[in-house]
DNA sequence: TTGTTTTTCAACACTGATTGTAGATAAGCC
DNA sequence: GGCTTATCTACAATCAGTGTTGAAAAACAA
C-alpha cells in the first residue's frame, strides 16, 4: 500500500474525494500487519474520529482495494480480512483458535501443477494458508489439556 | 469417506441411529466429487426423498465430519463445502468465477517453513488454494473480452 | 412386540457479516 | 460559488447457517 499522502493523489487521480474519513483509514491501514476485519479498521478508526461509520470503512475498504492497494482475503475466519501488503508477494499463517493471521513471508518455489492435473483450468494464482496455533492459544490449550 | 454400508455400521457403533434420511445422504454423498454445499447436497438429496430437510441435511453432514468421513472446506465461495475424499490427500482447484472445486491430486513437498519464519505458531497443516477459471467459465469471459 | 430414545419435520426466529436505501448535511474541489 | 460527491444516521435486506419448538415417526434394544 502507498503511503497515505501517495493515496491522497491516487484517489484525486481517479475522481475520489478525499475526506478526512478517507485519510483516516489510510492512516490506520498504514504499517497494520495484523490483517484487520472491516470492524476492527472501524474501531482503530473511531479512536481518531468517534463519528466514522462502518458503512464508510466499508466504502473504503473496497476503493482500496479496486484500486489494488490493499487486498482483500477470505481465510474461513469468518470475515474478510484486508491486507496492505501487495508488494510483497506471501503467503498466511492463520491460527485456527483466535483467527490471527500473520505474513508468511517465503517464497515457496515450483508450485508447478503437473502437466494434465490442472483439468483444464485457468491458473491464476496459488495462496498457501498454514493452519495451526499462535503463540498466545498454545498457552490456553496447554491449559486445557493439564 | 467409507461406503454407505460401513457408514451404517459405523453410526450404530456410535450409537447414532442409521435412518432413511442418513442413508440418502451417504448415497447422496458417493462418489460425488464437486465438493458440494450443503444446498447442493439437500438437492440431490430431495431427487431421492422428496420431503428430506435441509436441517437434517446440516445435521448429518456434521455427524460425517465430527467423525472423520467428510471434510469442511471453506475456500471463499460464501458456502462451507463438503468433501468425502478425506482418504487422499489433495489440494483444490477454484474457479473465481463460478465457484467450481476440483481435486488437485498431486504431492507438492517441501512446503517447510524456514526457521524462525513461522513466528511461534504450532503449524498443523498446509493447504493450497489455486485460484483461476475452469474450462466453461473461460468460455463465458473470453466473449466478454471479443 | 413393546417401550425407550433418537430423529425428523415444519415453521419459525435469530445470528453476524455485509450490502442496499433514503434523505439530509457536509465537504471537496474546479 | 457552485457543482459534485461523500458522509451520516437509521433502517431494511440479504444469505448461510444455527437454534427452538412440539408433534409425529422411526430406530432399536429387550
Ligand atoms: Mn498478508
Ligand atoms: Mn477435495
Ligand atoms: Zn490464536
Ligand atoms: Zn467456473
Amino acid at each position: 500500500m502507498k503511503t497515505p499522502e501517495e493515496l491522497t493523489e491516487l484517489f484525486r487521480a481517479n475522481g475520489r474525494k478525499v475526506t478526512a474519513q478517507r485519510q483516516c483509514i489510510f492512516r490506520v491501514l498504514q504499517g497494520d500487519m495484523t490483517h484487520p476485519s472491516a470492524e476492527a479498521v472501524h474501531l482503530a478508526a473511531t479512536r481518531e474520529m468517534e463519528t466514522i461509520s462502518l458503512k464508510t470503512v466499508y466504502q473504503t475498504l473496497h476503493d482500496l482495494a479496486e484500486l489494488g492497494e490493499i487486498s482483500s482475503l477470505d481465510l474461513g475466519t469468518g470475515m474478510i480480512r484486508f491486507d496492505p501488503n501487495v508488494d510483497d508477494p506471501h503467503h498466511h499463517l492463520v491460527c485456527r483458535h483466535c483467527g490471527k493471521v500473520r505474513d508468511l513471508v517465503a517464497a515457496f518455489p515450483d508450485l508447478q501443477i503437473p502437466n494434465g492435473a490442472d483439468l483444464g483450468f485457468e491458473v491464476g494464482s496459488a495462496e498457501i494458508v498454514f493452519r495451526g496455533l499462535c503463540p498466545e492459544c498454545q498457552q490456553s490449550t496447554l491449559q486445557l489439556s493439564t
